[in-house]
DNA sequence: GCCAACGTTGGC
DNA sequence: GCCAACGTTGGC
């Protein structure tokens, strides 16, 4: 079993979305290294910290599950998506995804600011390095551990 | 809205 | 294969 971070804007998806749907197909990453995470990594069942984005209040927010094996994103082929990719095929698909799964909200917000202040506790975490953007990231079993349990 | 950081694109 | 230009991310 595996841990992640998902990043998301909840304007375009919140952690309330991902309850009120249940499940959520990860549409629209559109960067190769969280492609890969997503295609050659995931596995059902892989917990996943759902993480507020580009909002007032960024930070980790819910705890979600892997609920499928990765599977090619729809929204390449479709030419009215914003995704849409005009270098993919169906038999050669581009980008990949899995379908996400609600778990939990949070207690409250584990903030970024919090986040940085437990540095030490947490070691190297990719979500804090600078310039980070990756919005799919690998989580540690022990940095796992202490932010479910925390909120 | 600003801007630093970074990934991608494309000319050469 | 280099690298400048450009677009995007995301905190503030």
């Amino acid at each position: 079993m595996a841990y992640w971070l998902m990043k998301s804007e909840p304007e375009e998806f919140s952690i309330e979305d991902l309850a009120a749907r249940e499940r959520e197909p990860w549409t629209g990453v559109r960067n190769y290294q969280a492609r890969n995470y997503m295609r050659d990594q995931m596995q059902v069942g892989d917990g996943v910290l759902f993480y507020h984005s580009n909002c007032a209040e960024p930070g980790i927010v819910g705890i979600a599950r892997v609920a499928s094996a990765a599977y090619p994103d729809p929204t390449q082929f479709d030419p009215d998506s914003d995704y849409f990719d005009p270098k993919a095929s169906t038999e050669a698909p581009r980008w990949f995804l899995i379908d996400v799964a609600f778990e939990r909200r949070l207690t409250r917000t584990l903030g970024l600011s919090e986040l940085r202040q437990m540095s030490a506790v947490l070691g190297d975490f990719p979500l804090l390095a600078r310039g980070n953007r990756l919005s799919v990231l690998p989580v540690t079993d022990s940095q796992w551990h202490t932010l479910s349990t925390l909120a």
